[in-house]
DNA sequence: TATTTTATTGTACACCTGTTCATTTAAAAT
DNA sequence: ATTTTAAATGAACAGGTGTACAATAAAATA
């Protein structure tokens, strides 16, 4: 049973309408209204489909973050399965937050919800998790989580401190600054 | 020159007025209106000192972060300076954090603006930057800038893990955690 | 094509938002 | 105690929010 014509158009449309409005002003001052008036939908359709204006975005975000997951599962496509190691996995987080960069500055910003931020530590996590599950496996399954965790974060502290600096650091760099933090930590 | 009277009292009721709302209901789902009604203030006063309701949540939050960065400062002052492993200042955030865990159920909901994760993340940045920066002195700056983020946010990371299973790990448990991970990493 | 289903629309309503401005009132300064 | 300063108030306004419901129109189905 494939979805109706009507919600595709009117989903549509009010994420072109969206897209529109974050090239000239922050997402935070797009309200109901003005978004509906644009996408030409009447506001009470609006509600039969999200929340708030966060709820478009949101929608977005989420075929990005599966771009992510894409990007993820293709070198093991291609390399039949090998498991490589965890520094060169870890560089395809850095390419693909500069080629939404655009994105990632909304993200991150401030005043977005911590969702986003969780969001996409949810899918690093669970990568992360394929790639130590084995190297640890001599933890407890609680201790596990706790690594795991604390293995995703660390990378995104990476995202934040690019963020900081408006991503002006490159993707390789990142990596290789990935791959020496890793030597460092216990000295 | 110190602050008028009735700006103290303004915002305290206005304190005061979040701190009972939020016993009954979550901060997302409480507006000016209510907030200025139960505090007995006039709708327009609130404008004057804050531009919503996540202002007063912020202002208390800032007392919070200054507790903690007191904890931090405490065992210096008490062991004349002596730097102690990073490991053992740590475990300072755990405890800070159970203390306040009804607060930071709050700031780690998922609605919340990840402003407040960053503030977190500042606090302990600082502490972070100041336990590392004379162990990688070889390191170009901008590089140690990059690291003192990825292992602050690593820490975080366990913060946002124990947020999940609703801080049901002991402080100490964490902090054998944290230890144990530091010698993992690079194996 | 005719019929059925359901998404969208238009209208209405009570309430919230952010701002302005003249007035009142309380604190600070003298 | 009186004057000065400035914070708080109350009223008003245009616009946004979230919801409800009957009417319409477009898509799916037979």
């Amino acid at each position: 049973m494939k979805t109706d014509l009507r919600i595709i158009k009117t989903q549509e449309s009010l994420r072109n309408a969206l897209l529109s409005l974050l090239k000239i002003k922050p997402l935070e001052s797009i309200n109901i209204s003005e978004l509906c008036r644009l996408a030409k939908i009447n506001r009470g359709t609006f509600y039969l489909h999200y929340q708030n204006v966060h709820g478009v975005f949101e929608s977005y975000f989420e075929e990005i973050i599966d771009d992510l997951r894409k990007s993820y599962e293709e070198p093991y496509l291609q390399t039949d399965f090998n498991i490589q190691n965890l520094k060169s996995d870890m560089i395809i987080i850095f390419h693909h937050v500069k080629r939404y960069e655009g994105f990632y500055q909304i993200i991150f910003d401030e005043a977005s919800p911590v969702r986003y931020y969780y969001k996409l530590f949810h899918a690093i996590r669970k990568m992360m998790k394929e790639l130590t599950m084995n190297s640890v496996d001599f933890l407890p399954e609680k201790q596990v989580e706790y690594f795991v965790s604390y293995q995703t974060n660390a990378i995104m502290g990476i995202l934040l401190e690019w963020h900081s600096n408006h991503f002006s650091t490159s993707p390789d760099e990142l990596n290789e600054y990935l791959y020496s933090f890793s030597k460092l930590v216990s000295e």
